[in-house]
DNA sequence: ATTCTTAAGTTATATGCTATTACATTCGCG
DNA sequence: CGCGAATGTAATAGCATATAACTTAAGAAT
């Protein structure tokens, strides 16, 4: 992390930050239009400098949006830990499934950017952004607050992962209208929540006598 | 729909068909890349007509978007339709679903440009491209098989399609490698279905019991 | 048959974005 | 202090969207 001490050093040759001024100022952008906002030549305009600046920071367009995605998986992280850590009656699970939908319809733009865009399934495994997105799938599995039994923690994570992009994809292709609006989208994230327990309840249980009987 | 007779007229003046055309080739730029992938002028030079001729179909990108992305929901219901109706010990549901799967996966540019974009979300009430939309989600009500019990039909149809959708997404990523590779994208479908029709079970018998009671 | 209207296509052009090249400035280290 | 690397600028090439003004062809009306 190149961390300079200034924020905004007035009016320098050298802008001091501009790698992370640029992740910062592209993130806001995509607040709303996704990976489309995000230009380098208006960036670059709004943080004074002049238009080939970026690309002493970033080879091209794509490596500024691999950056911008891994940031965005690091504060969508942060919130789940937030959530998940939040004192509540209800479950770790729970909130963070809530946590995840909340996230993806208000910045729906940024998340579009995260896992809609050809940008993640294209990081090489080393990345940046690689490492971002396996650990914001790590607090999933935490979530589960289930011992490692096998792979089947794992699998019941992806189950309730890809279940809540699917209620926010569809959330925002405007499908909860008509007859299907009588189901809120908190609760079908709720429903998958509660499936996700009980399998993963049935599935432990099992794993043990199993184990039980081998041993 | 303004249909002519001639698939391609030779060298006329006019292309005869540049609409259904532009669509078309539309649609084959997006298999791979997605709506990116998508550019008027390289359409226009393939089809052999001059860059600005596709405005006289199209207001602009979006609009174009918006007609190749209807058209792809269309090729969608009739894949789906076809795998319903093929006779199979498995059941409608299950072959809808692998179906789905199936399609998001090997035409993985054309599912994005239909589910990840905003142009769906922001397609009008009236649209040929909202109609599209509901007209495939339609098939997933009816892969159901279950009769009409208030909204819990849809309520369920809107669970299995979310969860399709998410496993694509999650696929696409590269997520269901290490831990989680084993479980294949097909088993957690199949896991989907098997939970939606226990669901789908049990609200029935719940509302007859509810309704015998009522009465 | 001829004309007239209009749909559909063309050339030319303005604007905006990405990206590269060559040059300028500053920072920090020996 | 001075030198090299990092960082920024100016100028420019190339491509895409979109508009304006003009042309061609096709079909209806007289």
């Amino acid at each position: 992390m190149r961390s300079r001490p200034a924020r905004k050093p007035e009016k320098t040759y050298h802008h001091g930050d501009l790698r992370d001024a640029l992740i910062e100022a592209a993130l806001h952008e995509a607040e709303q239009g996704g990976a489309e906002a995000i230009s380098i030549k208006a960036l670059a305009k709004k943080l004074g400098v002049s238009q080939p600046a970026p690309y002493r920071h970033f080879a091209d367009r794509e490596a500024l949006l691999a950056a911008v995605t891994a940031a965005a998986f690091r504060q969508l992280s942060a919130l789940l830990r937030e959530a998940m850590e939040k004192p509540s009656k209800q479950s770790k699970l729970s909130r963070l499934a809530q946590a995840t939908l909340d996230f993806g319809l208000r910045r729906n733009g940024i998340y579009r950017l995260m896992f809609a865009s050809r940008t993640v399934s294209c990081a090489a495994k080393g990345s940046e952004l690689h490492a971002a997105t396996r650990e914001t799938f790590a607090l999933v599995i935490e979530a589960l607050e289930a011992p490692a039994v096998g792979y089947l923690r794992e699998r019941q994570a992806l189950k309730i992962w890809a279940a809540l992009h699917g209620v926010v994809m569809l959330a925002e292709q405007g499908l909860f209208t008509g007859e299907a609006a009588h189901a809120t989208r908190e609760e079908l994230v709720e429903d998958f929540v509660n499936e996700t327990k009980a399998a993963l309840a049935v599935a432990i249980k099992d794993a043990r006598r199993r184990t039980k009987a081998g041993a």
